[in-house]
DNA sequence: CATGAATGAGTATTCATTCAT
DNA sequence: CATGAATGAATACTCATTCAT
């Protein structure tokens, strides 16, 4: 999204704005990936329609065919770019400086923050599991990227327990699954719960004392 | 599920099967609601078809229309029988009877149980969520179902803190809320989760060790 | 429509109203018509539905095909009710002891006065032309329901040339379709004509006008 | 009409009568409007089938949806070209030349030879009025096409008065109506009043004829 | 004869994808 | 390589009519 922004601005500066977007296929298939990115996230992958993404991107429906083939590969395209931008806020953490509870706090409302920030993001992980990550077995560049976080975990527990504030025999897999859930669950199954629970879960207070429940439960969790 | 099973066995047992299904409004209805909560749970609401929920209950298509109206109906019907079946386990537990302790410990497994023994149901809530709880809204039994599982919750906080087991000051949503997306979110997202951790996380062993990682977070999260 | 009015009257007052219902195969019979008037003149012929028909007239859907064979056989009982019913009308006259100015004014007058007070007639006429009169040359009893007219205007036409005071030569087939049209067109075409002229062509003040409109313009085109 | 019979002559002198047609959009809409004015003439809006309308046009279904919207925006487009085709030649009659009588009376045999020579019109708005003209008042440009016709009758109507050979007090909705209303009326009702006069009512002599009784019965009634 | 469940052909409309220019 | 027209299988839904009880 920020890059649609960036490419606008860009326009409008250029000397021949009319020329540009036609020659630059680099921004064509960026406005692709926005437009998708929007679409496949309000209506999941088999609610979404190619023909509103061409109407919102503006490109010509045989561009989108040549730059990604098809409704399928676009989905991997955009749930590539969505997992590089989930790690690429993740890695920012320099967690490695901190203590052991400090970094484990910050992972979790960090984590909690991507879902509130981009709650496109969820929904989009959500129609991809209804998919059986059919898409993502697809790509050869999503797995990979899990690797440092899993690693970022095992050492926070590492150090932790060397420190004596976290217990031992702690499973990094269900931790971080449940790091995820605590929050994003909250988000992706917000519209049911306030159906249901007759409360408001999305003002500002409300995610703010989400974001500390989930960090009190992890950190209690691992206490020693 | 266990009615079309009975059924199907019954059709087995007795001497005109053929007959017995046919001109019974009620089984014709049954039949429809088991094929649709099937290829519901599937394909999501966009991704199924009616015409496959006719092809395996074996109705006619208007009847399908005359029972339920349309497809957003025939869905809406489905997930009050989800909704009403999850709390009907729910209310089985007899958990009055129990301590704080083990009576929320007994909660947060049958929890998860629910969405490991039907994992449909997991997936229609997540495809009703991406839909913005649209149906969920529409039906006038599914909220009122929701208020005893407070109730049961707000009771076993209270007579922990009074037995000095459970800390004081928990939000009984964020708790409930908790609870489910420990394990709902774990069922959820294994596939993605599998594919990313190169791990199988449905066998009965693994199943057995995350309902204990679920109940040990929220009891230490509770313990006073 | 006065046979509905009739025959609840007739209900009520009876002993025993639920049993008086299911036994009376002409009470049935009309229910079913007076319905199938309304929704064929509301709908047309290809708009009207049976099942709306079956809902309005509270019978069941086989009485329906029992006592008419078919939707189409079910048009044409309806139009001959309406030929009927227009027939009467107009025999109720007593033009034969008038003038023949008289009489041919109350003619007209009186034609106009049908399309007014039952327009279901005229959409049923409009819609029958839409498919080419293929009922009412199905049914026996509506063709020679027109020659008494035709011969009360041949009368009138004969009795006003020999009293000096109506033209010769005059077409009766002519005539009497212009009697008809002056009125009927203004009434079935009313929705167009007050779209485009930005009019109202239904109150009573302008209904009024329109009839002497049509009688003075017939008048004067016999006037010797 | 005129448009598909002349493109139909170009197909067969031209070299590549396949390829013309194709991808040609102004063609293909134009196929689709003939095609669509042809099938609601014939079987009114209710019965008009879109897919026989593409399986005459031999366009496929979504183009027709692609240039239309929907069944009933075809209808309006249907109609409006009526409305255009009716206006321009009413246009065509220089009316201002001639004398009140004179042009009165090519006003109403002109009128006439509409509907003779295009029926299909007359039953496009039958058809439009059994629906209450629904589709006309959806319509921004069919309305503003009749003032051009009520000045001229107005114009007409005064040159008349002051030539001392039109009476006065003349209101030109009603005569606009009765001069529409004996030519269309004669024709949309034709198929009953041959079935019930057992007469024939579309030769050529009779239709001179009845264009010679309507024009003598405007002209009888505007004498002064 | 009445009842309501069942039937299957049909009806407008949509969608991902391809082709001609 | 860009453009917009074309494609055809599908998709939710409807309707007149019949059958079993």
């Amino acid at each position: 999204m920020a890059a649609s922004r960036s490419k606008a601005k860009a326009a409008e500066t250029e000397a021949a704005p009319a020329a540009e977007t036609k020659r630059d296929a680099a921004a064509t298939r960026e406005r692709i990936l926005v437009a998708a990115t929007q679409e496949f996230a309000d209506k999941g992958y088999d609610g979404a329609r190619v023909d509103e993404i061409i109407r919102v991107s503006q490109v010509n429906k045989n561009s989108l065919y040549h730059y990604f083939g098809s409704k399928e590969q676009l989905f991997t395209a955009v749930l590539e770019r969505v997992y590089e931008n989930i790690r690429a806020r993740q890695s920012d953490l320099s967690i490695r400086s901190m203590s052991p509870e400090e970094g484990m706090r910050t992972l979790v409302e960090f984590t909690a923050r991507i879902w509130e920030e981009v709650p496109e993001y969820n929904r989009l992980l959500a129609s991809e599991n209804l998919h059986e990550a059919r898409h993502v077995r697809q790509s050869e560049r999503i797995v990979p990227m899990y690797n440092p976080l899993l690693a970022t975990i095992c050492e926070l527990l590492k150090r932790g327990e060397e420190a004596g504030v976290f217990r031992g025999g702690i499973d990094p897999v269900d931790l971080y699954i449940s790091i995820t859930a605590l929050s994003a669950h909250y988000i992706s199954h917000r519209h049911t719960f306030e159906a249901i629970f007759k409360t408001e879960l999305m003002t500002p207070a409300r995610l703010e004392q989400r974001r500390r429940h989930a960090a009190d439960m992890i950190l209690r969790y691992l206490k020693a």
